[in-house]
DNA sequence: AATAGCAATATTGTCGACAATGAGTAAATA
DNA sequence: TATTTACTCATTGTCGACAATATTGCTATT
């Protein structure tokens, strides 16, 4: 799979601030202006507009008409709807990758998660940050869904680990989500679509619970 | 709900890019050219782009460096995946409709469906066409997610309609879909969340299957 | 002092021109 | 004749300036 590199101005300038956004340089909330984002990116504003259209598009930034871009807000309650959402379309992701996935891939995908499971210490949080993504991202291309690979990947994703950053969820849970996705990945093994997606449910279900107590008692 | 109506150049640009394409006045597949689009609308070609940039956004467009926009290309197997889609969505949505929908709203949707029933005839396609879509939005307002309602009402909902048009899916299923609407809001009258998304997707199932069936026909 | 209206300013929307890149064509070489 | 290469043309990317709109701050009036 060959990936185009950002050959574009706009694509540079949309990777930078998508990365400033995502890591929290640029505030959650705060007002994208134009003029000023030209001065300091040395880029003319029709490249600026380009890259924010773009972030528009992966839901990072809202634009009023002649009011301006705004980056999206955070809060627990959008979490939460992000969350229902993500339990929706990975529940139907792991049913297409049963049916779907080759057996090389599944073959690769236990073996990502047995070296996961050597490596990882407990109580590390490596692997919730890449390995639990990396998981995630080889069931949601396993399911071999144009549409719901992109609206995951180019939309979904980056509004998760934006909240992954900002609102500072590493944590706990390490083992028992290894546990999960162990199972997940037997259900696919086995072709068993109805039992994948009920798993992957239930995962990103508890989860999501697992963060809304934290941020409930914070 | 207060809806603002289009005030700048590239909003009425693109809802008439939007409806040419969903219409099928422009056709699935050809090419955007920016001039050319300029002169016969007889705006700059910055309004012409920022259009194409919301239509990419909506995933009816695509668009590669130094190459050009796209009309997306329509596709038997394309339907497939975007039903897909619509199975996981609107099942999460129809089972947060179940908890979320307010008893007023809930007795909208029971009369809009009595109004259907009293005034569609057995065989007649009006049903499918504006009822149906009605129904489904009503539910998926009721989600009351606003990340869920953005992506299907934004996003899949115009691909659907595209595909209805353009592939000529009216035809029959009329009054068996309406039983199976009355289900489902019988489900969320009774605040079963479980039962409506169950019955959203076997609704969804069976129509893909039905469009499947007759497309594999012609 | 509080508010309404108005003027000044800041910001976004739109424009036409130029630069950079890709696509197509014809000539040149093997 | 097939293939490569150089050139031309068509198309998209980027720029700075101007127009239209929103926001801010001031003044006047009650």
């Amino acid at each position: 799979m060959i990936s185009d590199q950002p050959i574009t101005s706009s694509d540079k300038i949309f990777y930078l601030l998508r990365n400033a956004i995502v890591e929290g340089s640029i505030k959650h909330g705060s007002k994208l202006n134009e003029a000023e984002l030209s001065t300091t990116y040395e880029v003319s504003r029709a490249v600026i507009r380009e890259a924010i259209n773009r972030l528009v598009t992966c839901h990072l930034v809202e634009r009023k008409a002649n009011v301006g871009a705004r980056v999206v807000e955070l809060s627990e309650h959008g979490l939460i709807e992000l969350y229902q959402v993500r339990e929706s379309l990975e529940g139907m992701a792991a049913r297409l990758a049963a049916q779907n996935m080759t057996q090389q891939e599944i073959a690769d995908l236990n073996q990502l998660l047995e070296s996961h499971f050597a490596t990882v210490k407990p109580g590390e949080s490596y692997y919730q940050e890449a390995g639990d993504v990396d998981f995630h991202y080889r069931i949601i291309l396993g399911s071999k869904n144009q549409q719901l690979i992109t609206i995951l990947v180019e939309g979904i994703y980056h509004l998760v680990r934006m909240y992954r950053v900002q609102f500072g969820m590493a944590g706990p849970r390490v083992t028992t989500a290894f546990d999960e996705h162990k199972y997940i990945a037997m259900a696919i093994k086995n072709r068993d679509a109805e039992l994948a997606e009920m798993l992957m449910r239930r995962h990103i279900t508890y989860s999501k619970n697992n963060i809304a107590d934290k941020l409930s008692q914070s």
